[in-house]
DNA sequence: CATTCTGTCTTTAATGATAAAAACCAATAA
DNA sequence: TTATTGGTTTTTATCATTAAAGACAGAATG
């Protein structure tokens, strides 16, 4: 019917929690300094002050508020489970997306999807409005939506994309002055690649994170929010494919890292175009294992 | 309370549109057809053809649908003032955005924009949510959206964005074969310069559409879903900004044609590297554009 | 007298109820 | 068989309702 007063039963309990190592006789902070302490705004704090009085756990009078006798643990309000995050539900929907074999062009209910991943129907009609923008799901003319899926065609645009991005990333980040913040940081994750290298046999799952650094670093040298934003979409997608493939797994993460050092070295040591053609072929790498793994997983059901 | 039912008011009219040649005896197509020609469910036809026989036009016995008298022109249903369309909310949106009406950083509230555009409430948390992809507007942590704004900040990344896509799009488009249908546009696209430069005392207001579909034309070489994507939401944001910065707009607009012909001829010539070079000196140019447009708009109010 | 605090009121956003529309299936007429 | 319709279920768009947030003025405190 109305906004739910989850908001009021934590707060409620968090103030009993509060009160709990206080004795009894000793007077509360005024509403605003408990309205900082607990988060909320002062309307929450009024409701919860209300609640405690009739229930005979503080006594208020004019502005004295008092402590009558220490709360019960028994007395805290019963949290209704409570909706998932916002981020929980982009990975778990993508996270279905990315493994569910849906033919391109399937519509999508809210209301099903909202049962299935425990959120009310307005948060995923939000979400899926914003995934909108990067073309994986699209709205239909009345009503609903139409999941346009990630197909080997969005996987190519995507791997295109991220190409063009990287390159020019690379270009750029050789012109930074020895000075830049950037050139510690690379040194370091080359330390952090020789490192990997060494223990590569038994800890080759670590692989994926490190990558997704490398790219992160490599992405950093431009500082353009258009580029932070897509980085973050490409990262998602190769990240969550990464987890699949597992074919030659330990083999391929071996031939990354030493791709990844070649162009570490050609960065350190400011050739532009030998470290432009070792990322080209790194990208042509990465976007076969992604093409591969895509195959794979639409084959395997 | 409810779905409203514009949709069955439409097709009531429409439908008393079509009967209106009728002959009185006629029989109707069958609720399927009826649908397909008006473009609208079954269940709405049903409930059109229920009104229609209980306001004595039309006599439904079984599946015989036969018009019993013309229906009065006055025997149209009223429709309500309906709400603007998604595309027609986004102009005016924009619009009202990038004329800086509006500090950056003011906080938005769904009740009164959803007031001011006329459009329901949540039809405008989608397209907030939508927006939020590309860092104009985002989500408060606790309700309500805040502007960001179109700060000179946000004019630097989106240029410099645009640049690195139109140059590799340059890149591109000269290693494509001469058979490839992009350069018969271009030489239509020269041709359109060429005249519009002959009559550019007059007729220097068409510059900014042209413009538009030389850049749209330049990206199109690049048949990359991200790069459409990007290609309309910039298309959208410069041609905005040309609309006010009427300060020598003569004067650049023939600048601008000298650099785009400049831009043609090399890469009719297939002078990768001359091409580059023209695109990267216009791009400078219309960077500066935008920003000065900015500036003179910021001061301005 | 300035500052802090509280009571009251207004505005706004989240949620459930509900009507309209779409989709589905079985039955029937052609 | 095939097309059409009646009945039913599912789903979406819209609205009323309520919790939360915020603003303001006046009261209380130091």
């Amino acid at each position: 019917m109305a906004r739910t007063d989850a908001r009021l039963r934590q707060a409620y309990n968090s103030l009993l929690d509060l009160l709990a190592p206080l004795p009894i006789g000793a007077s509360l902070m005024s509403e605003v300094k408990l309205a900082a302490a607990l988060g909320v705004s002062r309307t929450v704090v009024r409701a919860v002050l209300a609640r405690l009085a009739s229930a005979g756990i503080v006594q208020i009078i004019g502005r004295d508020k008092t402590l009558l006798r220490q709360p019960l643990a028994s007395e805290a309000l019963a949290l209704r489970d409570d909706y998932i995050s916002h981020d929980a539900l982009e990975a778990r929907f993508l996270d279905w997306v990315l493994r569910f074999d849906v033919a391109a062009g399937t519509s999508l209910n809210v209301t099903q999807l909202s049962r299935q991943f425990n959120a009310p129907p307005h948060v995923l009609a939000e979400f899926l409005a914003s995934l909108s923008q990067s073309g994986l799901v699209e709205r239909r003319p009345r009503g609903g939506w139409r999941l346009l899926g990630f197909t080997a065609d969005y996987a190519l645009d995507l791997s295109d994309f991220r190409q063009v991005l990287e390159l020019h990333a690379i270009r750029h980040l050789v012109t930074l002055p020895p000075a830049h913040q950037v050139w510690a940081d690379l040194s370091a994750i080359k330390a952090e690649h020789l490192a990997l290298w060494a223990r590569l046999e038994t800890d080759f799952h670590d692989f994926s994170a490190l990558d997704g650094r490398f790219h992160a670093l490599i992405n950093s040298a431009v500082p353009n929010r258009f580029v932070t934003q897509f980085q973050k979409a490409i990262r998602l997608i190769f990240h969550y494919h990464y987890q699949w493939d597992k074919t030659l797994e330990r083999h391929r993460n071996a031939a990354a890292i030493r791709e990844h050092l070649q162009i570490i070295t050609a960065l350190e040591a400011r050739e532009a175009e030998q470290a432009v053609q070792a990322a080209r072929a790194h990208l042509a790498t990465a976007k076969e294992a992604l093409l591969h793994s895509l195959r794979g997983h639409q084959a395997g059901g």
